[in-house]
DNA sequence: TCAACATACAACCAAATGGTTGTACAAGAA
DNA sequence: TTCTTGTACAACCATTTGGTTGTATGTTGA
């Protein structure tokens, strides 16, 4: 069993805020399907090099992807951890939601 | 069955930017739980009430809350649709892992 | 050895963000 | 009516963001 650990705000506002942008979303797609070098990433999007090299140090410091070295390349793999933390997050959200809706549904159908 | 909306960029852009502030996921949990004004909100936070109004407006924004008028009051109320939709999309970042994983795992069960 | 490639990183810039204060106005209370 | 409360919104400001170009450095192949 793997042990959730509890998410610091500012952990929190990093991952989100790192998918808050569409070529870093597609950057999560593409390393979580398989793994890719900067510049094969960098590639693929309408952007200079450095550019793409930023958008992987942002997904890189919210720990959504990680960095290996292989010669003189850095080769990029998505991390479905940090993925799992976010949904956790959103799970307890939906799980407040539910919690106010029985209680709604607790006074409506309550003997009197 | 609910019907989900394919998200275009800029949505999901605007939903991920709104839940990447602490005071603003804090503002989403109060209002999944129960309604708030404008004003009972700001009463919470250590800034001022034009601020609160602002991160209101951003989660609005995003379709993360309503808000409906009550005389001169704004009520604010979460919306589980659109944290559903975050859901959805981080789920599918999931799926992609998953089926990595098991291709990963027919090459090397593979009969040869 | 040397040229080409992959990366790192600094400096710079425009635009967006997250806060402030101040002003205006509608709705309730006295 | 008048005072107070709740909200809206504009203007302003410092910081962050997302892009650029330029320079430096390590790695590979010929």
């Amino acid at each position: 069993m793997v042990v959730q650990e509890a998410l610091s705000d500012p952990e929190v506002d990093r991952i989100f805020r790192a998918l808050a942008d569409a070529t870093r979303r597609d950057i999560v797609r593409r390393t979580l399907a398989g793994e890719a070098s900067i510049s094969e990433l960098a590639a693929s999007y309408d952007m200079s090099f450095a550019a793409v090299q930023k958008h992987v140090a942002v997904l890189e410091g919210a720990g959504l992807v990680v960095k290996r070295s292989h010669g003189r390349e850095r080769i990029v793999r998505g991390n479905p951890d940090a993925i799992g933390r976010a949904q956790a997050l959103l799970d307890s959200y939906e799980q407040i939601w539910r919690a106010r809706i029985d209680r709604l549904d607790a006074l409506l159908t309550e003997d009197d």
